[in-house]
DNA sequence: TTCCCGCGGA
DNA sequence: TCCGCAGGAA
């Protein structure tokens, strides 16, 4: 590692050995079958699948939101429901009042924008619901452009490959931040954060990680420290 | 910082 | 039983 800006560096040769980690584990292991991953979405489709999902298993939205879909098509067909049908529809996934309140939110301010996000960062941040976490994800997969999916297993999968962060709240680390962009910052980005929440949620484990059965053990700064 | 919430795995 | 989960807002 080397000294930058008071701070340590990682070196690029590490983050390129991650990435082709990544990708060849997820080619193998990729969690594929995934709804919200398959080609043609539309941008409700996307961005319902991202609502559906804060703090909230992949597998337990997978058997719920094809439902969710078929009973709410569009932004129209939220926008107009009662709000105690939209909670009563969404109590199976859980957060159902919030995310209730907060979805009729963001559907009558979709309405009136007929069902176009904007393509600049600010311009989105402006709409009810779509917080840092959400606005990467709409530029990743709506734009296509490098953006980081942040969140509590990402993070940890960084932790502990390469370093832990500064701060307590993940979206203000300044490091965690920068670490994340260089590592999905590839041509292949969709990929990378895909294959990163996967494994996160397969192998780097919160609980119980599966190191003996992971491939970047060998290089990994937890499992060093750790010496499972 | 805290709350929101049901589900599934350990 | 308990813990953690593709966050956001107050």
């Amino acid at each position: 590692m080397i000294k930058v800006d008071g701070r340590k560096r990682i070196v690029k040769a590490r983050i390129i050995l991650f990435q082709d980690k990544m990708l060849g584990w997820f080619g193998v292991f990729g969690r594929h079958h995934l709804p919200w991953r398959q080609e043609g979405l539309s941008s409700y489709e996307i961005v319902i699948a991202e609502v559906l999902l804060q703090r909230t298993k992949a597998e337990t939205v997978e058997k719920f939101h094809a439902l969710f879909l078929e009973t709410f098509p569009s932004w129209e067909a939220i926008a107009k429901a009662d709000n105690s049908f939209i909670e009563q529809q969404l109590q199976p996934v859980g957060l159902y009042r919030q995310r209730a309140k907060r979805l009729k939110d963001l559907a009558l301010e979709m309405v009136g924008r007929e069902g176009r996000f904007p393509s600049d960062r600010k311009s989105l941040e402006q709409i009810p619901f779509l917080g840092q976490y959400i606005v990467n994800a709409i530029e990743l997969q709506l734009f296509n452009k490098p953006r980081p999916l942040i969140d509590v297993n990402m993070t940890r999968v960084l932790e502990r490959y390469f370093e832990e962060r500064q701060l307590a709240d993940i979206r203000c680390d300044p490091y965690l931040q920068s670490l994340a962009f260089r590592v999905i910052n590839h041509p292949r980005s969709k990929e990378i954060n895909w294959a990163i929440l996967d494994f996160a949620a397969s192998i780097c484990k919160a609980r119980v990680p599966l190191c003996t059965s992971c491939l970047l053990a060998d290089t990994c700064t937890f499992y060093k420290k750790n010496l499972f």
